[in-house]
RNA sequence: UGUCUGGUGGUGCAAUGGUAGCACAACUGAUUUUGGUUCAGUAAGUUCUAGGUUCGAGUCCUAGCCAGACAACCA
């Protein structure tokens, strides 16, 4: 809906990112016959995140802008990190993003037996050698991106003794890390991935897909562009990174003669307060410093779902956060406007007293209850109107009561009057305190001329608290979450480990929530608003009897801001 | 002392040789039975620097400065 919105606005010129000004450009030119096939590449070896999200909704986005299409491929040329646990999540994310691979599911491991023939094709050709070097030596004789390397001493082997040498590589008969296929380019070259880089290593490890079929893998450089080669990709788009690998792409690409697309790069995402990284996130998972991938305090693609972020929210943050090739560092309130944005519009409204306070309403009498109206949605008047039980006892909010309260403090205090939202305004005549001084309870009169929508007293008051009958509370408890970092930029000190930067305040789990009582048959996946506190979804922890719901993103509070909460 | 890429309000993204604009964040005010939403407004830029081309430069040229990426049998 952010999207219908956007597009709904006229425009007499639209401004393009710079890949889509490539794409427009090579459309007007008939490049690739006016086809756009993009593709979105993840290796199956962690769970997705938001830069990834960025990534999904930039390629899919582009599929659908110019009527093309957009494959999903797993880049799976490394079976020691992959797992087919990660296929079905990165699956299972993409799909809740909204976005549909139709047919076009790849896999890199597919497309094994033709990339074999290619690296056959490279040998035939003079193109690739069988290296017999170590590692180490390899890495030695690589030189420094300021210095030259040397050629491998197995650079000039015959044709004929490279393709019976790869082929008993493929066979299995050497071991692992003995010999490599490498590309014959230049050891000269002052960018180090044209420095006769790796092709094929051996390893003989079980695939996740293939299992014990290879005993050699190829590597990155060689599988991505032949894949995409393969699945007729027309714009193949990456992250910055791999731009000085571009020319090695190219290089296989012409050294082949095949298809060429264009690989086009631009800036990963970057947000503060957190880490984008596979395997910085890896880490807190394995380390236990969150509960799992999709802790809700991850910005994994699970964990957002989990908190409460809708996939809408998402699209309408990688729309915001445009594309380019610079770096860039987006701030975390960008994201959470783009929640509260969707959120607003969706959210059935509910209360929610997070932190009870009980409240008795002295001049109420003892026993009765009536139901009052309250609004599932003020923003969308459709969604109609809901009965909230009221009575003698309710629940407060504690932060919503004290009892010496400064000028700029609203809400109620002794002597003080406020609307209890839906119901009637009250005063607080008494504070009842135990024996540790805490305040246990306050004592108020209603006024019987003030019940909302037929108010006769014409009072006004400055403000209207949310409250839930006691009697009829649903207790649950709540998990509200913070920043998972405590520093804009836990990458940013080279000295220090990001995780010494964990905020130990990310996560505060409330017990003793009282919620109004339709929140008991709350469902997975449905979207609230408890009023005036924030978003909250239920928690796939939750059971019938031991509610959980996570909150999503608070409200904008002024109030709390000027408190330098 | 290498190669590639990039430098526009605090943060992102635009401006495609012709008045530097939009959003987030910040701050005012109005409205409000959510201190939310909505609405109106304010502040914030020597467009990295210095030269040059041009009637005119954020944009083109030259030089410099700064930042990021690149030396896995990872992707």
């Amino acid at each position: 809906m952010a999207k219908s919105e956007t597009s709904t606005v006229e425009k007499t010129h639209e401004s393009l990112n710079f890949i889509e000004e490539i794409i427009e450009k090579d459309l007007k030119n008939g490049k690739n016959g006016g086809r756009v096939h993009t593709r979105f590449p993840p290796e199956p070896n962690g769970y997705l995140h938001l830069g990834h999200a960025k990534s999904i909704c930039l390629n899919f986005g582009l599929a659908q802008k110019y009527k093309g299409l957009c494959n999903l491929r797993f880049d799976d040329t490394n079976p020691v990190t992959e797992d087919t646990e990660y296929v079905e999540a990165i699956e299972k994310d993409v799909k809740w993003l909204g976005f549909d691979w139709g047919t076009r599911k790849y896999f890199a491991s597919d497309f094994f037996d033709q990339l074999y023939q290619y690296a056959v094709a490279l040998v035939q050709s003079g193109h690739a050698y069988v290296c017999d070097l170590t590692p180490d030596q390899i890495s030695e004789m690589r030189g420094k991106p300021t210095e030259a390397g040397k050629e491998s001493p197995f650079r000039t082997r015959s044709v004929a003794e490279n393709l019976d040498l790869f082929e008993r590589m493929k066979n299995g008969e050497f071991a692992d890390g003995s010999k490599v296929l490498r590309a014959k380019i230049d050891m000269a070259s002052p960018n180090m991935h044209l420095r006769d880089p790796i092709i094929y290593r051996i390893r003989k490890a079980k695939h996740h897909r293939t299992g014990d079929k290879w005993n050699i893998y190829p590597m990155y450089d060689f599988a991505h562009g032949l894949c995409d080669s393969l699945e007729g990709i027309t714009h193949s788009v990456c992250t910055l990174e791999f731009e000085v690998h571009r020319p090695l792409y190219d290089w296989f690409l012409d050294s082949l003669q095949t298809f060429h697309p264009q690989q086009i790069e631009f800036a990963r995402l970057n947000i503060n307060y957190t880490v984008l990284s596979k395997r910085k996130l890896l880490q807190l998972v394995e380390e236990k410093y969150v509960k799992g991938w999709d802790d809700p305090r991850m910005p994994t693609i699970s964990g957002i779902r989990r908190r409460g972020y809708s996939p809408e929210s998402i699209h309408y943050f990688a729309e915001k956060i445009g594309i380019a090739k610079r770096d860039n560092i987006i701030d975390m309130s960008l994201l959470e406007f783009c929640v509260r944005e969707d959120l607003n519009k969706r959210a059935q409204r509910g209360m929610g007293v997070l932190e009870p306070l009980k409240l008795v309403i002295t001049n109420y009498p003892e026993g009765q209850v009536e139901y009052l109206e309250a609004d599932n949605n003020p923003e969308k008047p459709e969604s109609g109107k809901r009965q909230m039980p009221f009575g003698r006892e309710i629940f407060i909010e504690q932060e919503d009561f004290m009892e010496n309260p400064p000028a700029d403090f609203y809400r109620l205090a002794v002597d003080r009057e406020v609307r209890l939202k839906y119901a009637y305004i009250i005063k607080c005549n008494e504070v009842l305190k135990n024996e540790k001084g805490e305040i246990v309870e306050v004592r108020c009169t209603y006024e019987p001329e003030s019940k909302s929508g037929q108010d006769k007293t014409g009072k006004k008051v400055k403000s209207a608290l949310h409250w839930v009958y006691a009697p009829q509370a649903v207790s649950a408890e709540i998990r509200i979450y913070d920043r998972l970092f405590s520093v804009e930029d836990p990458e940013g000190d080279k000295n220090k480990d990001f995780k010494e930067f964990l905020n130990p305040n990310s996560l505060k789990v409330l017990q003793n929530a009282k919620l109004e009582p339709f929140l008991k048959e709350a469902k997975l996946g449905q979207y609230f608003q408890f009023e005036r506190k924030g978003y909250f979804v239920v928690d796939p922890d939750s059971r019938n009897e031991n509610l959980v719901f996570n909150l999503s993103v608070t409200l904008k509070d002024a109030y709390a801001k000027g408190k330098g909460k």
